[in-house]
DNA sequence: TTGACTTCCATAAAATCCCATGATATTCGG
DNA sequence: CCGAATATCATGGGATTTTATGGAAGTCAA
């Protein structure tokens, strides 16, 4: 299975086109798709991206159209009627709608982040910052869990 | 199982390749992978690298992706976004990115470290300094638990 | 026509492929 | 056991292709 990995930084023109990175097209081309599906994240601070296969998952965790569960988690209904799907063009680029790269405050850089199964689009300096606390927070976690850790060999 | 095993110094050409040594090719091919995964230490002197298949596994512990859940465990995705995955060429070769190579002071030679499972790239020296602390801490610990002194092996 | 979108084309930089070479290891015949 | 023929490997340098990105031309609806 191919995942998306690394970070990418690409320019958004002032049509709004954005290149998307040749290798997450190929993860992308990989599972049959020739669009991404976007929807704003919960706390609005980036753009969640990933291929149809994810939404159809989605669905099938929350449970489908049930006519007589009248509260389905309203959570999903949101993201289904935020998600927007948008067609790889024949240059690798899409058309991320203004309203949605001004929420997320992206203008002029985008930076692409993989995240295994999906990756997400953030303004780049915004990224960073996030990174790092990630990083802060995670530096003892991730000997324990990788095996890849700093010291010594993993005692798996 | 085929293991990474050894330690082999190869040279960073001006065009950043670096030829991945034949017996690591042969067990990332043993696996199926015609690439490496690269990802940085924690404390950045040295680069982890592995198949696809410990991503995969790193995936399949955390979950996949669930836009419902807000704070996805961080650290995977801090290991998701700096991850490359560089394609072997014809050649046996691979391109590390400069500031991978540069983060971990790697810069004209690299050393290939064989850690079973996985392997680490160094900068040559920094490497050897490691080695020898390693080589002292292991030498306590039997020490400690056989009750045979420095007089053991040899530790050059 | 105007405005929004899409397809098409141009270009520079970067990544990838291809082949040549020298060094080292391996095989094989005697 | 020795040395020649052969294969494998690391490495260098070019040629070719891919990518990101800008702009122009075409399409369609209001």
């Amino acid at each position: 299975m191919a995942l998306f990995l690394s970070t990418y930084v690409n320019k958004v023109d002032k049509k709004g086109r954005v290149s998307v990175p040749a290798r997450f097209r190929a993860v992308l081309a990989s599972k049959g798709f020739d669009s991404v599906v976007l929807l704003p994240t919960i706390n609005g601070d980036a753009i969640d991206a990933c291929g149809m296969d994810v939404m159809e998952r989605l669905l099938e965790k929350i449970g489908g159209f049930d006519p007589l569960s009248e509260d389905r988690e309203s959570y999903a209904d949101a993201l289904m009627s935020d998600a927007i799907e948008l067609p790889i063009d024949g240059d690798g680029r899409i058309m991320v709608p203004l309203e949605m790269l001004e929420s997320a405050g992206i203008d002029g850089q985008c930076a692409f982040v993989g995240r295994g199964d999906s990756f997400q689009l953030w303004q780049p300096a915004a990224f960073e910052v996030r990174k790092k606390q990630a990083r802060t927070r995670a530096a003892n976690k991730r000997a324990a869990s990788t095996g890849l850790g700093s010291e010594g060999r993993g005692d798996d």
